[in-house]
DNA sequence: GTGTGTGCAAAAGGTTTGCAAGAAA
DNA sequence: TTTCTTGCAAACCTTTTGCACACAC
């Protein structure tokens, strides 16, 4: 349980105004023990029902990417018409439920190591991620 | 260098009224020994640049998604504004390239065996698709 | 005060939909 | 003739942008 301090800190720490919109999405995003993917639009509406609050649209898209760039969520791809984020950025990969369109979290452990003997000449590997897609077996 | 009546064999096989614009974007697709990706409006102007004539983008929509779910064609998970397209059915994995939004394919062969040890209860894993982001070192 | 962040509405971009007209079977 | 396909425009949804106002420092 984190207190709304250590989230005036995070930001600060980050180069991140402590705005009353930035602690309020630190809180949605944050204050549990269990890590959860997410849209911008699921985010949205956990503000406006679980806290009654509501922050625009623009700022809830600013504020997601400044966090991402600051390594606090990551991006997850997936084809999709939206954006799947994760507040779980230890190095993991995802299961993807094609009947449901749920994201299931996948522990390295639980994928042998993937290694790759080649690389694009001159580039560094910047993340490695393994998309499982699972359906009913009918 | 496949001809006009394989496509219209291949269409038919699959359940599809072989109509000029199916074959045309067949042509655009798979006439060439090279895979390659793209996305619809890359398709939509290959078509219309290449071929100098003009399918309605709500077919081109139509078409692709036709030939995915039969199998001609495979969608590729990138987080992006838009989806991505591989001519190239066959397993394998790609790099993508942050710096200029390229897609590479990563053979089979170039990575080692992903092993899943786990699997979502109930599910059959229908791909496993690994993604590598690269960039420049700097 | 200065510079950064927010909110709103409008715009943009990709994708989907509804429906009438056209083509294939 | 029946069914599937096409084309167009409008609708839809997510994301971005511009700008005035508000807030943090």
């Amino acid at each position: 349980m984190n207190l709304n301090a250590d989230y005036v800190k995070k930001l600060r720490n980050s180069g991140l105004r402590p705005t009353k919109q930035r602690l309020k999405i630190c809180k949605a995003l944050f204050s549990t023990e269990k890590t959860f993917h997410f849209t911008i639009n699921d985010l949205s509406n956990i503000i406006s029902e679980k806290y009654n609050e509501k922050i625009s649209l623009a700022t809830v898209y600013n504020t997601v990417h400044a966090f991402k760039k600051k390594g606090y969520l990551k991006e997850i791809s997936i084809n999709s018409d939206k954006s799947y984020f994760d507040t779980n950025t230890s190095i993991h990969h995802h299961f993807y439920d094609e009947d449901t369109n749920q994201l299931i979290d996948c522990d390295q452990n639980d994928i042998e190591n993937v290694n790759i003997k080649k690389n694009v000449t001159g580039k560094k590997i910047n993340s490695i991620e393994v998309l499982i897609k699972v359906a009913n077996s009918k």
